[in-house]
DNA sequence: AAGGTCTCCAACCGCGCGCAG
DNA sequence: ACTGCGCGCGGTTGGAGACCT
């Protein structure tokens, strides 16, 4: 018997979303929050498949998104978590805020990955590339986890980076760089990172509660509360959502305008 | 200016897992 | 124990813009 399909395929529209798409989404995500998503489409009008609207909400339209490239901290952070995660976009996801699993994995594989094989590391292994030839049958990032043997790996390897990283500091990595020692303390801590392969709560999740709360209590980050949001992602729709620049949530200001032009386009 | 190639990222697809009946 | 359903994840693709010749 084979899968039934997740949608009904017939008369189903898929593609580039519409600003009139992403307002019956927002508007209905806000008034009912996340419940069924193979109910949503049919309940917000929406001729779309119930997948692409959690895909579309998850990974464009969520509120507490940051847009723009990774800072020099965070692409460090989703090194040393790859390294100890593997390919586990929505695990490394979580211990990013405002951060989603298709973006970090959209750049891994243009940035990080080439960046890697240009320091001469191997993005699968970590391990150093002539380092490979010599130890084919070396474990893959899967099995690289959280074993008290593994960190002197990535130790190895934030060295090189590292190293790189002080011969040529630009502004932006000088700036980043307190931030880059928080998280290089977090990435240290074995104690996270082991509740993290147990998959623990992540420390972010809290924060990014989807059901509409009674109480509408701002969260601990300061992010707007759904009431506020609401109201104001509304507001927005006239405009288009990102000419409000969620940026807000971002310290990477530097990055928006480029960034919500490149994003109009599209919408 | 025009055509070809490359890069990037939003969106799709298929599979695995967890849960309910 | 088995089956079907829904969700979430990770891999892949398609198209638009950037860049090159």
């Amino acid at each position: 018997m084979g899968r039934q399909p997740c949608c009904d395929k017939l008369g189903v529209k898929k593609g580039p979303w519409t600003s009139e798409e992403d307002k019956k989404l927002i508007n209905f995500i806000l008034t009912n929050g996340q419940c069924c998503w193979r109910a949503v489409p049919k309940l917000a009008g929406l001729r779309r498949c119930g997948k692409s609207c959690r895909l579309r909400w998850t990974n464009y339209l969520r509120p507490d998104l940051k847009r723009g490239l990774l800072t020099q901290a965070e692409e460090q952070l989703v090194i040393d978590l790859h390294a100890r995660l593997g390919n586990r976009w929505s695990k490394i996801a979580a211990r990013l805020p405002g951060r989603t699993d298709n973006e970090i994995k959209n750049h891994w594989n243009t940035h990080i990955k080439k960046k890697l094989l240009k320091m001469g590391i191997d993005p699968v292994t970590h391990e150093p590339l002539n380092k490979q030839v010599s130890s084919m049958d070396s474990s893959s990032p899967a099995e690289h986890l959280p074993q008290a043997g593994n960190d002197h790996q990535i130790k190895e390897n934030d060295g090189v980076l590292n190293s790189e990283e002080n011969s040529s500091s630009s502004p932006a990595e000088i700036s980043s760089r307190e931030e880059s020692l928080l998280l290089d303390s977090i990435c240290s801590d074995e104690s996270l990172i082991n509740s993290l392969w147990l998959d623990e709560t992540p420390l972010f999740d809290a924060l990014w509660d989807s059901t509409p709360k009674a109480d509408n209590t701002n969260n601990d980050m300061g992010f707007p509360s759904w009431e506020d949001n609401g109201a104001w992602l509304l507001d927005c729709q006239d405009f288009g959502i990102h000419d409000f620049g969620f940026n807000c949530f971002s310290e990477i200001d530097s990055n928006a305008p480029q960034t919500i032009g490149k994003e109009e386009k599209g919408h």
